[in-house]
DNA sequence: GGCTTGACTACACGATCGTGTAGTAGTTTG
DNA sequence: CAAACTACTACACGATCGTGTAGTCAAGCC
């Protein structure tokens, strides 16, 4: 427990302790006890607060849901951004990514949800954009699971890249160059259709 | 367990059940217990022939990188794939598949030495290949998480495309789509310039 | 025939898990 | 002032986990 944490009341250290901890070992992963102990209270209080170990994740889902939207909103609200650094923004911002991601994966729909409307805004951006895909909804998928793969798979990138990515210059490094991937086509389409060619 | 599990030796037919045990529900989801009943033996016997879960888990990071790269030298090394059919491969190299990536995410040296190989092979391919990212480690280690995405995120996938995509039919269109976001530039160099100096 | 060896099972162990219960201290409310 | 409520802790419960131990059974070897 931080230093800033100390003024949080024990129900909030506990959600953001419930938070931290399943995100970076999953649901099954972090005990009861062991969330207890990082928010400084007894594994009782847990219970006390929130009912049920499943009751904990279900508020830490909605929790992390609200707050990630209300961030994105916040960013894309307006232009200027006076007030919102990003780089304050990712100490907030990445432990919500990596819970949120992690849920999913073990099973959250709340979470899934969340994912379901990624790509539902992928899809809708690509369409007014002027890209079009012969698979848009397949494209729009392809591309949300995209952008949480790194975030999945920081350990190993981060050891690919000898950088932790966790990191806010890290997590700076590894999104320009998900962004050169989108930037520089690796295939041509006639490369494309032989192959297509060639699968079936 | 299967017909054609029958004919294997008890001992393959554990490390076969646990690959895909493991690979479901990840290392600690899956039960010692688990992996014994789907393969048709008591639990003693997995301790028999493994010794513990923790060496049970390295004969199977050992088996399936190995298959999967005796797999990907048969794929390369000749143009004429007879024998070969994808569609008869991926009953065999799926499960493999989504095993390694899970042993990865949960801490496996093995699996995590294969995602760094295949980085390296990523590299080495686009360096040959004529693609110049200003940051080549960083663009392999994207395309690498990248195809790994939609393997790990199969259930959120699935469910935005209204089709399984663990299926050999659902697999070649996620692949396809996959392939589009490699194709269509999605940001031109100076949208990237832009963004870049906005996030300094 | 006796003996070893390997495949295999049954069962018991300590640890850890989520959960349930009982109780204390402090504050609020009538 | 007493009752009620809230925040909080300590402790015990049954279940499940990985692991350890003992023993059965069949095949191979002397």
């Amino acid at each position: 427990m931080d230093r800033a944490a100390e003024d949080l009341t024990a129900r909030a250290r506990i959600r953001d302790a419930a938070i931290t901890l399943f995100g970076e070992r999953g649901i099954e992963g972090a005990s009861i006890r062991d969330i207890a102990a990082e928010a400084g209270v007894s594994s009782g209080l847990v219970r006390h607060h929130f009912g049920s170990k499943e009751a904990l994740r279900d508020a830490c889902d909605r929790y992390a849901k609200e707050r990630m939207i209300q961030i994105g909103a916040e960013l894309t609200q307006d232009g200027d951004l006076t007030g919102l650094d990003p780089l304050a923004l990712h100490p907030i911002a990445f432990p919500l990514q990596l819970y949120l991601v992690r849920s999913m994966m073990d099973g959250s729909e709340t979470a899934t949800a969340l994912f379901l409307e990624g790509v539902d805004a992928v899809e809708a951006w690509a369409a007014g954009y002027g890209i079009t895909p012969k698979d848009p909804r397949g494209y729009a998928a392809a591309l949300a699971a995209i952008k949480l793969s790194v975030l999945i798979l920081r350990d190993q990138v981060s050891k690919a890249l000898g950088e932790d990515i966790t990191t806010p210059a890290g997590y700076n490094r590894i999104g320009q160059a998900l962004m050169e991937v989108f930037t520089i086509p690796l295939l041509t389409p006639e490369q494309v259709e032989k192959i297509r060619k060639q699968e079936k």
